[in-house]
DNA sequence: CCTGCTACCTGATGGC
DNA sequence: TGCCATCAGGTAGCAG
């Protein structure tokens, strides 16, 4: 579950499930999505506690429990679960029939909390304070706050000399774009990803800004309609395609002049954008 | 400090 | 059909 409009929708449905449930027992059923740290660690610092609430940091959830936290990241491919009971988990986890593929539950006083990722990128992880977590410490402004301002970013812009698409995907100064925003960014702000930070005008910085702003706006509108549904194996976000301008789209017309989409690798990603009229 | 590259995994898809 | 290559919405860790 990629990236930031994504990750808020999944917090916001999360939050009414959680707040103020304790943890009654955690259960890690493939040990890799605690890896490095011990596999006893989360159990140990969980169990028992109270998840006072979930929130989120750039594209990473946060259950803030009343001692320390629980950090869970999707990567690419992650999603989170929801059981009635435990003996709901007992029997669908990783079952043959009708099984769901879970990698760490927490069972509650009242349903069951999964994360899940087939793919084993994602991770679950414990902390006593926030400011252990090296990646959540060094996240930059988060994208959907209010600290995100057009002239702050602009600094920020001016002093650094990666591509502009390198620049929106570094979570160390905004936090919370990925690959799929940061090109419908540049698209909608007409700049060429491959520009340097640092050689945008004023005016140039200003339309990133709002660009940015505006298509994680859209973008969060139509990941909460439908709602995340934790409960629904088949749930995913519906209907991204129709607000993405330029995201997968090589060979296909510009939607706004008469120039081809194309597709070019940056820090080996695939970025996507129109020679024609992003400059 | 900054930057670029690779590893980490699994599954879907398309060409032959 | 099978096999192989390529691609996927992310980040940590490392070398230079």
């Amino acid at each position: 579950m990629p990236e930031l409009p994504e990750v808020e929708a999944v917090v916001r449905t999360l939050h009414p499930l959680v707040q103020g449930q304790r943890i009654r027992c955690v259960h890690v059923l493939h040990p890799i999505a605690v890896k490095p740290q011990p596999l006893s660690r989360l159990a140990d610092l969980a169990r028992n506690r109270r998840i006072q609430r979930a929130d989120r940091k750039g594209k990473y959830v946060l259950l803030r429990l009343d001692r320390g936290l629980v950090t869970l990241h999707f990567k690419l491919d992650g999603r989170l679960v929801w059981f009635s009971n435990a003996r709901e988990l007992r029997e669908r986890a990783n079952a043959q029939e009708n099984g769901v593929h879970v990698d760490v539950a927490f069972e509650l006083e009242k349903g069951v909390l999964g994360f899940s990722d087939r793919r084993h990128f994602g991770r679950v992880y414990a902390w006593d304070r926030f400011e252990d977590s090296s990646g959540l410490a060094s996240l930059g402004i988060d994208a959907l706050s209010r600290d995100f301002k057009a002239a702050r970013f602009r600094e920020m812009l001016a002093g650094s000399k990666r591509p502009l698409k390198d620049f929106l995907m570094d979570q160390t100064r905004v936090a919370g774009l990925g690959n799929i925003y940061s090109g419908e960014s540049l698209w909608h702000a007409r700049l060429d990803p491959r520009r340097r930070a640092k050689s945008l005008e004023p005016e140039e910085a200003r339309r990133l800004h709002k660009a940015i702003v505006s298509v994680l706006a859209r973008a969060l509108e139509c990941c909460l309609h439908p709602a995340p549904d934790f409960r629904d194996s088949q749930w995913w976000f519906q209907g991204l395609e129709k607000i993405l301008r330029v995201y997968g789209r090589e060979g296909e017309p510009c939607r706004r002049c008469d120039g081809t989409i194309q597709r070019i690798e940056q820090g080996g990603r695939s970025t996507y954008f129109c020679r024609r009229c992003q400059k």
